[in-house]
DNA sequence: CGGGTAAGTTACCACGAGTAGGTTACTGCG
DNA sequence: CGCAGTAACCTACTCGTGGTAACTTACCCG
């Protein structure tokens, strides 16, 4: 078998057993048995678990890049651009949700180099959602700009993982909370303060802080 | 040595060499020397290895709810309540970045468990965050609510993660950040829409989608 | 002193990542 | 045709590390 036909059959299946077994209960042995291919054509493609992990990560990262690109390309008003981008975001995670709980929601394996080639797919976000607010908010400071934008794929992000484990919530409602936040904040809600209820007394399950022993 | 103590020992041992290493570098022979013990009784006290870095972030979870729990009691303005909450919880990542960047940055090792551990400690946050919203804006209905207070959480996440990485930016700013955002949104920044330039045009780095390989 | 128990140890196993070295098979060339 | 070179591929191993079984010491209590 030719070598690009390999390393793409390679990846495909290292995607599933990843997402079926998580990153660190996947063996190596069995990618290459489902492969029908020996253990080291494995390390001569992709040299280590991590550096197969990576490549798996950088092909999900590009497909994500280009889903909200193309779905934010071309739309002229900003609002409805972010709106498109959202969408296509939260679609995107319901498309990969297997493969891509593992990668945000089971945190701590990694190679360090993981941490990067996450980071990677978040800066391109970023360059994606900056220019946006930028333009949006002329007068706002760069590093304002910044954190807002941190704050937005933060805010996707966890929505994003939080609706693996609720499915009452679809893409376009969590697409719909997350640009109106980002637009209003809170600010379109408010009502006259209510009291708010004082935390760190014992509430009804237990105090948390005792649950953790 | 008492159980108690040489508990103890061994968790503040395991929390720096976690922090040291990375989870997955970190080896339980090293721990056990450095706490002057043998392995078995690691395994003894806390199971396996998954079981003490559990063991650890449950630690750090109390740490951290304890910290922003009391930094909230007793205001009575919701504003300055949020602000308060913010400010302890980035001022709390600062003094222990070490550990939970590991842990909020360095994605997928993980024991399945440890992600449930890191969402237990986010229900936790989402206790104090929730209440403050529902009482702010007593209309809003419940999912809503939950998704805010998600999106919250996660901005919080990401900016702290973020100023990790990037030492421009103060806990008190990243806290004014964070309240400002959630307050106002984009709401009080908008200008005239300016131009947004398209995406999923080449930019001067090149494309990303390319540069994966 | 003797028995029970809790802290602690040595010496081992299993499993999975990663590697050395050899084998097949296909291509191009005289 | 026969031979060299090369690229896909395999068997069989090493080694580090998580995890365990079985034994040893030391203390407390009657």
């Amino acid at each position: 078998m030719a070598r690009a036909e390999r390393e793409r059959q390679m990846l495909d299946v290292a995607k599933q057993v990843f997402a079926e077994r998580g990153y660190r209960a996947a063996s190596m042995d069995e990618i290459a048995e489902r492969c029908g291919v020996s253990k080291p054509m494995l390390y001569e493609y992709f040299g280590s678990k991590d550096g197969l992990l990576m490549a798996a990560i950088d092909a999900a990262k590009a497909e994500l890049y280009e889903a909200t690109s193309a779905a934010m390309a071309g739309v002229a008003d900003p609002h409805e651009m972010v709106w498109r981008g959202m969408l296509a975001y939260f679609e995107f995670m319901d498309a990969h949700s297997r493969s891509f709980a593992m990668l945000l929601q089971e945190p701590l394996l990694g190679p360090a180099t993981t941490g990067d080639a996450l980071e990677q797919a978040r800066r391109q976000q970023s360059g994606l959602i900056a220019p946006v607010i930028a333009a949006l908010a002329p007068g706002l400071p760069a590093p304002a700009v910044e954190a807002y934008t941190e704050i937005i794929i933060g805010g996707c992000e966890r929505l994003a993982v939080w609706r693996l484990g609720d499915p009452g919530l679809s893409a376009a409602e969590a697409a719909r909370y997350m640009t109106d936040f980002t637009w209003n904040g809170l600010k379109d809600h408010l009502g006259q303060p209510a009291p708010v209820p004082a935390p760190g007394v014992p509430r009804s399950e237990g105090s948390p802080v005792e649950e953790a022993g």
